[in-house]
DNA sequence: TCGGATTACGTGCACCGTAATGATC
DNA sequence: GATCATTACGGTGCACGTAATCCGA
């Protein structure tokens, strides 16, 4: 068996050429080279080099050997970051979600159950999530439809219906309820990264009508700012974020009215089971 | 950079699953081992064992990680190995021949004249000599036929003639020559392995007519013991191989003469200049 | 004379083993 | 008490560096 340390010696002095040169890209002294390459020499049991008396250099099969460390130094070197990505990945629970209010008290529920865990998150649409649980890339997952898939486990987590929040001197703020049809001419504050959120007001809405921030900070300071109409929804409305002078209508288009299922694999179900339970607790609360 | 004897230490434990049965198959203490693993866990910079106080085993990080030490062991192996018969291969020469006499010859040459080198022969037929030196199988081959291929150096050896050595009691010694045919009703005493000379027997006589002997010893008995004819060769006649109580009569159908060719790869003659210029040499000699 | 390999020699670290301790069944 | 891991401690081999030597262009 060749230790490794032999092996770098070796590759610094394939790749440079002479041992002076190799003893500072391999950070030893010149004699210490000389020494290991004698070293490796036994180690093989076949003569590596040729030697004139001040002149060393690879014989034929010092090439291949040199070949051979190389490779071996690289095998070892992906074996830690396989083992650190391993490792890495094992501490790490990805979360996917369709949109960023479920997502965000998903989060909250695992950091404070699995404080141990790093955690990934971010959005994307149902098919993607629902094929990254089955390859692993996520474990969790908040999609808005029940595939009925037998692989995975899902529970029902909680609705979300979509209001408008407009100036009350608006004429439309008399309404009780709207429909996305009535906002067409409407110019409407809304966030970027709202997730399948967004795939409703697609087509609906003209593309004019939608003044998309990308930053939360932008979005509240023109709320604050402007007497501009903004999406809102049912769950930000109970936990208070309305604005002063304005009025919240609900939309009444089906697909304005969203409910949020959790899923994982069906195998994984039991390391998950706390977080299932915590977010069936936060469905009564929320509902009731 | 994690150095093989903490792998080597690590898939032991693997294997046993305590680090008292993994120190006996690694011939360590088991204090050793405990060490060994933490400075591997240092090194890999990530958990790999579930600690009980009394207990170690692999957690999953653990169980990938041995995985692929054992891996990058073989590969250590295993370069160990190619090395070693890349070195060996380089320090032997093969040589091929269609014919033992002339393998026989040139194997004395290299003897001679490539000291350092160890020298692997064996007898085959043309084609696959042919094959066998563009393929690097063998370096030096004797055929009876020159290809007039441009990838081979080939060079005239010498020639051998057929004979039959009978009783000079018996009625066909009177000729001066004879052809295969007449010597159908013979039982004849013949060597094995003599490559490309049972091909010119294959099909001239009959099975039965040929008394086969593998040893040579057993083939020199026969002949002093009895008074069978054999088969002979002009080269062999030269070098005094005869037998007391027959005459050498020459065979003269055409196949019973042949010419060998001395032939490497093109590429390679000046490698073999000397065993080349020595088989002039030769020529001359045995010819003249 | 300089670049480069080797030899000679002393040193320190890292790995090792023995012995003792701790923990769990 | 048996089994097994860990800690403590002392020893030693070996890889290292410095300095000196040797060799060839």
């Amino acid at each position: 068996m060749i230790e490794y340390y032999l092996l770098q010696q070796f590759v610094a002095f394939a790749e440079s050429g002479t041992l002076l040169k190799a003893s500072e890209k391999a950070n030893v002294s010149q004699p210490s080279l000389t020494r290991s390459m004698k070293k490796l020499e036994d180690l093989f049991g076949v003569p590596l080099f040729d030697r004139s008396n001040s002149r060393i250099s690879l014989n034929a099969t010092g090439k291949i050997a040199a070949e051979y460390a190389r490779r071996a130094l690289d095998a070892n070197q992906e074996m830690i970051d396989f083992v650190v990505a391993f490792d890495r990945k094992s501490r790490t629970i990805s979360i996917g979600s369709c949109a960023p209010l479920p997502l965000h008290q998903i989060v909250t529920s695992v950091q404070e159950r699995m404080p141990e865990k790093a955690i990934s998150s971010e959005l994307a649409d149902d098919g993607k999530l629902i094929r990254g649980l089955k390859n692993h890339t996520y474990q969790l997952a908040i999609i808005h439809e029940d595939p009925s898939d037998p692989d995975l486990f899902c529970q029902r987590y909680f609705e979300e219906h979509l209001y408008i929040s407009i100036d009350e001197n608006h004429p439309l703020a008399k309404r009780n309820s709207l429909y996305l049809d009535d906002l067409k001419d409407l110019r409407i504050l809304m966030n970027a990264n709202i997730g399948i959120w967004n795939n409703i007001f697609e087509g609906r809405l003209p593309e004019s009508s939608l003044l998309t921030q990308n930053s939360f900070n932008a979005f509240s300071e023109l709320v604050q700012a402007s007497s501009l109409p903004f999406f809102n929804t049912d769950q930000y409305i109970a936990m208070g974020y309305e604005a002063p002078g304005r009025v919240s209508i609900p939309i009444n288009d089906p697909e304005a009215h969203l409910t949020y299922w959790l899923a994982c694999l069906e195998s994984e179900q039991r390391s998950y089971r706390s977080i299932f339970d915590s977010a069936r607790g936060n469905l009564i609360k929320i509902i009731g």
